[in-house]
Parts: structure tokens; sequence; C-alpha cells
RNA sequence: GGCCCGAUGGCGGAGUGGUUACGCACCGGACUGCAAAUCCGUUUACGCCGGUUCGAUUCCGGCUCGGGCCUCCA
């Protein structure tokens, strides 16, 4: 593939590291996934599309790629690690359901919103649940020498390992403090890595441990999983920017402990040799939020008739390091540029099969495009290098289609397979249906034929007083008219 | 209070010490009964003040504005 090494902002050292992975030829990366509470939001989204960009990435360029996605279905709180409510439980009170059926249900409404925007399937999804056993060995490992017991459960003392918390780039002491201190805690970083049960209370999730019945603590749920399933120390550690100054810094932590306790004290070893952290999408009013306004999840963007990979296409167009503006007009817009996308490979689709190579004709369109995504997966740009090559003129259509699928393989847009009349989804709120429409048209059809003009244009005016779109130089037809 | 980002044309959004991506919108053209869709073509920009430089949107300093984090959060 592309000769251009690839190269990834590393968070750890805040600049352009070129991706080394050990053993070279492989590529273990882990991403910090969803705490199954609630539905995700299409900001929560963006973390997956950066992610699955990043392994799409390393395949084409010829890594051997072991992917895991975590589920946290237990021990996220509500608040500071040690006064919060588990969110799982009181998801489970308010909805007076059980906590399992609540886990169920918002997993399986993640991978729906997985699947609808072709986020590839990870080697495995990890589900904290079932790693349980496992936590408990590694609290048990390090426990002697890093940890510390209070009435509430076992604590991580950051001041056993060293530079802790230089991914965030923080200061361990002073600080305003505006953290309550938890009694008898060594330093306010210190974070629970086991939480008990408090005496005479039963939680649904809880299970024995050498430091009493309880749950683990979030951030060991992670280097656990990611620890066991791809050993330390693997190649890429995924997630929000949010996590950058707590979570990853405490997992880092554990890691190092663990490390240091089991004899994998390779230098420096933070558990993953590179750190990324996508950024997040904004809204004018501000940061995305479950409670206020309309919920901004994908479901609502396709119940307003707006296809799925709209909003892939959004966040391909913009860096993923960037802060993005979600707007409808954003929506549309990246929508538009999809549709005509897809009208254009289809219609190549149509004219020939793709030929097993690209050929030389595109061998420097694929080194640009290569290029684009080893910068640190610049998908802006390659955006427009595919786009170039769909409008390339007298060029051979099967090795034009086989050069556009190579690319499509990192920015997974469907288009392949993607038809322009997949892009029209019926919006929830349509006053009318398909087979009405049809019916209109057809009566449009034969006044035109007789030239009643007067007849045709008010049946189109009908039709777009519910919402549709007349277009009679079209294949289609007729279209959706979207709104916010 | 501490730490850290950002400021690009109507909107979104890349990028670069000198040739001003790209998408959407707009405008013009083709097509259409007229539109729409589609296709072709085109216009508009680098927050302010200094400095470095032959030359800065790009480097440095200051300012203004906006944002994030320090508490759960992709």
């Amino acid at each position: 593939m592309s000769k251009t090494p690839l190269k990834l902002v590393n968070s750890l050292t805040r600049q352009l590291d070129e991706f080394q992975p050990v053993p070279p030829g492989d590529a273990r990366v882990s991403s910090c996934g969803p705490t199954v509470y609630n539905y995700p939001h299409i900001g929560n989204m963006r973390a997956y599309v950066f992610a699955d960009v990043l392994g799409r990435t390393l395949s084409f360029k010829g890594y051997k790629l072991t992917h895991v996605i975590n589920i946290t279905d237990v021990g996220h709180l509500t608040d500071d690690a040690d006064a919060g409510e588990d969110k799982m439980e009181k998801m489970a009170a308010e909805r007076a359901q059980s906590i399992w059926d609540i886990a169920k249900h918002y997993t399986e409404a993640y991978w729906a919103d997985v699947k609808a925007l072709n986020i590839r399937q990870p080697a495995q999804w990890t589900i904290a649940t079932e790693f349980v056993p496992a936590m408990i060995d590694f609290a048990k490992s390090i426990a002697d020498k890093h940890c510390y017991e209070l009435d509430s459960g076992l604590y991580f003392d950051v001041s056993t390992v060293a530079d802790y918390g230089r991914l965030a780039r923080a200061q361990t002491e002073d600080g305003e403090g505006r953290i309550e201190a938890v009694e008898g805690k060594r330093n306010a970083a210190d974070f629970a890595i086991w939480r008990k049960t408090p005496p005479g209370e039963k939680r649904q999730m809880e299970w024995d441990s050498p430091w009493g019945r309880g749950a683990p603590g979030w951030h060991l749920e992670c280097s656990v999983m990611s620890g066991q399933v791809l050993g330390f120390p693997f190649d890429i550690h995924t997630g929000g920017i949010d996590h950058r100054e707590i979570h990853h810094p405490n997992e880092i932590a554990q890691n190092q402990a663990f490390c240091c306790t089991n004899g994998l004290n390779v230098p420096a070893n933070s558990g993953a040799n590179i750190w990324m952290h996508n950024n997040f999408l904004v809204e004018r009013s501000g940061k995305m939020s479950k409670s206020s306004g309309e919920f901004l999840r994908l479901q609502l963007l396709i119940d307003k008739g707006y296809h799925p990979l709209a909003y892939r296409m959004m966040c391909l167009q913009a860096h993923y390091r960037s802060e993005l503006e979600f707007s409808w007009d954003g929506l549309q817009a990246a929508l538009v540029r999809l549709k005509r996308l897809v009208m254009a490979v289809a219609t190549l689709r149509g004219q020939s099969e793709p030929s097993l190579e690209a050929g030389e004709r595109f061998s420097a369109y694929l080194e640009r495009f290569g290029a684009a995504v080893s910068d640190d997966l610049n998908t802006a740009v390659a955006l427009t290098v595919l786009e170039e090559v769909v409008a390339l003129k007298k060029v051979d259509v099967g090795e034009k289609l086989a050069a556009i699928a190579a690319m499509d393989a990192v920015l997974g847009l469907g288009l392949r397979s993607l038809e322009r009349t997949d892009l029209r989804l019926r919006p929830k709120a349509a006053t009318t249906t398909e087979a009405e429409i049809e019916a209109v048209l057809v009566q449009r059809k034969e006044a035109r034929a007789t030239k009643d003009f007067a007849t045709s244009d008010r049946l189109r005016d009908e039709l777009a007083a519910q919402g549709v779109e007349v277009m009679d130089g079209d294949p289609l037809g007729w279209d959706w008219k979207l709104g916010d």
C-alpha cells in the first residue's frame, strides 16, 4: 500500500509519533466504549467513528488489527469516584427495571448505532461484568504495593507510581481542590478501584472480593479488559478527549503498577504506547447534553429522514482532533455531498465490474490518499482525493471502481453497495406514504402528457405541501424535503 | 484560582512561509413546459496590534473574543 509511514498524534507526547507496533505487523487497539445506562448521543458516536477510521486505516496500511471495545455495564459513577451513585444502578431504580435489562437494552441500542454508521465489528466487545474475577485478580496483584483500604473501598495511591497524571499535564498536588475529600484518602487524586457496598445495603450488581462485597471501580475495568485481551503493552488506546484528564491517567497508573508488579516493566509502561483522543461534537447551545433540549441520538436524525451515513460523512469532513460543529444545515450539507458521491459511484457500478487492481493510472491517487490518512488520519483531505478519482474522465471504469473501493475501505461510506434510493428515508412526521406519492405522480404524468400544466403544477404543489419534492428529470422521481 | 485549546470566505472545514483545499449554499450555463434533481463553470477568507523575514493566513510576542478541563461525560 502506501509508502508513507503512519504518524499519529500521541497524547502522551503531544506530538506526531510514528506508529511502531509491537510486534511489527500487528496492531492492537483498545477503545473506551459506552456506559450503557442510556442511549448514546451522536457526540458519543463520533468517538467510535474515529476509532473505526483508525482501525480501517491500520488495515489499509497492512497491519493485522486486533481491536477491542469495552462496554461499561457496572462501576461508572454519576459523581466523584466516591460520593456518586452507580449510573447503572441509578437508571435501573428510576425505570424500576432490572439492571441487567437496562444494560442489555442500551448495549443493543448502541450496537444498532454502530451498525448504522458502518463501524466495523471489533475483534471483541469486552463487557465489564464478564471480567469481574479478572479485575479482582488484577487488584489483588497491586493491592500490597499501590493500594490501601478504607471503609468505602480499596483505593489506589497515585503517589506510588512515577509521573502520575503526565497524560493530562496536570500537577498532582495543590490546586483548588473543589472535590470534597474522602476521609482518609492519602492524595486528592487517589481513586477507588473497588467500592464496597455500604453495610446494610444491597446492590443489584455486587461481587465478593478480599475487600468485601461490592463492585469494581470504573478505571479498573478498562485496564483489566484491555490488558487481558491485548496484553501489555499494546499499541493504541483511544477515547474521547475528556478521558485524557482523569480516566486515562488513572488507567495508566494502574497499568504501571500492574506491569511493575508483574515483571512487565518495559520502559515507561503506560499500558499502551500511543494514546489518542478525539475532540467533541459541539452545538451552538454548548456541549451535547442528554438532559436538555432534543436528545441528539442517531435515531432522531433517522426519524427526521437523514441517513445515518450522512452523519458519518459529517465526521469525516473534519479532523478527529478538531471540535466539530453540529447543525441541521451542516448535516444536510453532508447528506447532499454523500448523495452525489453515491450517485456517481452507483452509475459506475452499472457500467462495469470492479477490477482486481486499481492499476497504474490510479497509483498516484492512492498514494496521496494513503499519505492523507497516514498523516494523523486526515480524512478531510482523503475524502477530496476520493472525489477527484470519482470525477476522473476517460479512465477504465473497472479500475476506477477498484480504486474507489480501496479508499472506501478506509472511509466506510458504503460506496460499494449504496444506492441513491437507500438514502431516501421517510421522515417519521411525513403525512403521506410512498404509495400515495406514486399514485399522484401517475396522475401528474397523465396531465403532462396532455399538456395540462395547470393540473400538473397543482399536483406538484400539493406534494410540496406534504414535504415531497418532485424531480421529473431524475430517475428517482421524487424525494423528501428535510428540515430540522 | 490553575491547566489547556481555538479564532480561516454566507455556513462547515482542511492546509501552508511565496502558487489561496474541499463540501454545502449563492451566482451563471446545460437540461426542463416551468421547476426540481443532475451535470458543467464561477465569486467570496485567513480576529486585532506589533515583531522576524525579500515575503506571513502560516513563525514569535501582546491584545480581544470564544471554548474546554480541573466534578460524571465521547
